[in-house]
DNA sequence: TCCAGTTTCTTGTCACTGTCCAGATTGGAA
DNA sequence: TTCCAATCTGGACAGTGACAAGAAACTGGA
């Protein structure tokens, strides 16, 4: 339920109200929309006055800016441990994006607001933002770095293939979490590509 | 401004108010995304009282869901259109989908909205939206086919290479709104992969 | 120990929203 | 004309995000 320390005592100071309300606030974007996640219910949950989200987070968006980040931390690393575990340039560009691809499906919500540009907007990503997308695009670089020397792929462009290369595994993301794709067709649509 | 007839007379009665109340929605969602589009704001830009949408619209997300609608059939003729003017199955399908991706550039909002699934849900499209979702997976599929009679294209999966297209295509389109790749990326990155 | 000062939280309030209700207005059919 | 159904209005209610003022609890220094 909770991922870190809940109430602690029963005073009126809370003791650690910001990481129990990015809990709270978790645990319905599991089932809930970004869009439908109010900072009354999110204090209700956390047990709170209305008001007292208030002096952690400036408003609502500052909330749901902060879920953002904490999506993005856990679709990175779930990228990083899929390529640590794959041996090949080649299996180890599949193993990303289906990784990338899984994380979307399992958590629809959280990927969502990654990449809603009503919160995480990408033109100006915040200070923790930043630097969580720019490790992403170092990740899939390197590893189409390597691909390229590969027999077979030499002398592709770098960053046109990275550009379409995660072009199509959010495109898949999002159509598999839009139930347009089955999830068992992102393998082999990936594979026809890849090859 | 307005895509219809406007109010016609300084009567009680309207006339035309379903369009008027859609075309003003559409105005908003030029500059505001759809989950901030309110109804009594939309009542308001057409001259009537904060309750007359709901004689016209269900609710609040009926009223987006028709523009949705209006969306996703833009979105289909822009395609259909490119890919009319195109000559030759390679020049087709990279016609296609760069008008994709084009439209989502230039209505950034409303591409948003279509595939929206807090509105638009594909699981259970609504009865207008069916068909043309069917009808976009057809032309896509026909030109897939097409270009895997060419040469160099033989053997090809037509499933699976259509929803890795519609992929790659989708979520270009997706990363160029979210200003996370310019439009100038688009091009080339799609060339990376169509070859 | 006591006691300011600061942070955290609460209660009260406001404007705005979506939606329901009852009633007024209108156009068309009998 | 008269009646009816469709359309639109105003009022009401609960829920929301946000602001303001005050209570409670932790803090450090005397």
């Amino acid at each position: 339920m909770s991922r870190s320390m809940a109430k602690p005592a029963g005073g009126y100071h809370h003791g650690n109200l910001q990481a129990a309300l990015e809990d709270a606030a978790l645990d319905l974007l599991e089932t809930t929309s970004a869009a439908k996640i109010s900072l009354r219910e999110v204090a209700r949950r956390a047990g709170v006055s209305h008001n007292a989200p208030y002096h952690h987070f400036g408003d609502r968006a500052a909330l749901l800016r902060a879920l953002g980040v904490r999506g993005m931390a856990a679709l990175l690393s779930a990228q990083e441990e899929a390529v640590a575990a794959a041996t090949g340039p080649v299996e180890r560009v599949r193993a990303l994006g289906l990784a990338y691809v899984r994380y979307a499906a399992a958590h629809p919500q959280a990927f969502a607001l990654v990449f809603d540009p009503d919160y995480c907007a990408a033109g100006t990503p915040s200070a923790e933002m930043a630097p969580l997308i720019t490790r992403n695009e170092d990740l899939l670089a390197a590893e189409v770095a390597a691909l390229v020397r590969e027999p077979g792929y030499e002398g592709r462009d770098v960053m046109a293939l990275s550009a379409a290369l995660w072009s199509t595994v959010h495109g898949m993301a999002q159509l598999v979490t839009l139930e347009h794709l089955p999830v068992e067709a992102a393998e082999p649509a990936l594979d026809a590509l890849v090859r």
